[in-house]
DNA sequence: CGCCCCTAGATTGTCGACAATCCTATTAAA
DNA sequence: TTTAATAGGATTGTCGACAATCTAGGGGCG
């Protein structure tokens, strides 16, 4: 009876109503349509979607524990707050965890794994041509990038805390500061040179490089700011 | 009327009965109370706090957020397996995590961080010269140490995802593997050298100090599962 | 005129019941 | 004997309603 998946779509099989309540508000909050820090009515958002209120709750804790979400007892809940020092916590968090993924992915590299990012470079490369530096796409391809070679790390643990738990937040940041990214190129160098690294097995210059291209993306933003 | 908090302790005020519910059920997993891999009644634990369902189901929802149970739809929850493998990615991460954690400390310390960290060092050199090597309360005071490493790292979302997300994680596996740590002493002197390299505002320093400490930990264990 | 208390409205927390789904044991057929 | 289908029982997902709590606005007091 509920408005949410009435399309049926193949995406709603086995999914419980509240899970999908999750990914369509995941997806309004990242992408900004619904403004960062501000309130959350459990009945609107049930009549909205035409659901139980205690289906919705069950999305919203969900939403909580990714940190899209805070939540006070007797209060409610209110989209989180975007700021500066938020932003800057998650540059050193990504540094640590996407040096040690690049460590790891170096150390337990499978072909399946270097095929693959070697064709998404070369694809990058050929977008970054085409459009000679503007790269619009540039940053969901930077994000395809990062994501995959997380995933060649083999770490269960670090694969979920950076792609379910911390991009998101990094995506919403970056819908709301406008996504034009004037480091295409270098960026690009550099995610070919940790290719590089990564091919040749060695864990160690892997995780430095990466550790630096993120440092760079990060003093890049800092210098943005003001 | 539920059977939870009716001891109307400080602790509960302010604390709504899923809250209460998810802090006494991760308490018991984290300690071993509910064995690894056991499935989850929901309609028999209800019974058991005298609480309704949806309460209940909150805490679980939130104990699924930690990572300490699994929940499939229309199957239910299950206490998370140990594993071997989960056990060394929880050292990557934490190898990664709190050697950036120390970097951080050592930039942005305090002199309360360092007067406590001090405190605490001298507190474990006592207990240890007591106890000559046994060590019994050590675990805990090792986890003392870090956890009070990790805040003064002042990173909100790095301390979040290791003293909320991880080190409940590994307690359950230090339940679970008996507590005992030979290496207590080395442990000591390597808690020592961070300490200092913190106080000399040396972030590069701490931040390979301990990741050589947890590293050094994580051999010591691999040594002891064979 | 400013501050505090109190009432009214709305929102959140909690509960019990119904419907949909899954697991298990039994039965029948190959 | 083994396999597959089926019915029963139990468990999970979802819902609407009630009780507890918070927030906003008005009135009284210093």
């Amino acid at each position: 009876m509920a408005l949410v998946g009435t399309g049926d779509s193949a995406s709603d099989a086995g999914r419980s109503l509240a899970e999908r309540l999750f990914l369509i508000l995941r997806a309004e909050i990242v992408e900004g349509q619904v403004a960062p820090g501000s309130k959350i009515s459990e009945p609107e958002l049930a009549r909205r979607f035409n659901a139980s209120r205690g289906s919705l709750r069950e999305a919203l804790m969900r939403l909580e524990s990714l940190g899209l979400l805070e939540r006070r007892v007797n209060v409610g809940a209110r989209v989180v707050d975007l700021s500066e020092r938020g932003l800057l916590e998650l540059y050193d968090m990504r540094e640590a965890l996407e040096g040690m993924a690049c460590r790891l992915a170096a150390e337990q590299r499978t072909e399946d794994d270097l095929v693959e990012l070697r064709q998404m470079l070369d694809h990058h490369e050929q977008q970054e041509e085409l459009q000679a530096g503007k790269a619009y796409f540039q940053p969901e391809g930077d994000f395809d990038f990062h994501f995959r070679l997380v995933q060649a790390s083999k770490n269960d643990l670090l694969i979920d805390t950076l792609c379910n738990r911390l991009y998101y937040r990094v995506r919403m940041y970056r819908y709301q500061l406008g996504m034009a990214s004037p480091r295409a190129r270098r960026a690009f160098r550099e995610h070919s040179h940790i290719i590089e690294a990564i091919e040749a097995g060695d864990g160690e210059l892997a995780e430095l490089l990466m550790r630096r291209h993120i440092r760079a993306s990060r003093i890049n933003i800092e210098n943005k700011l003001r």
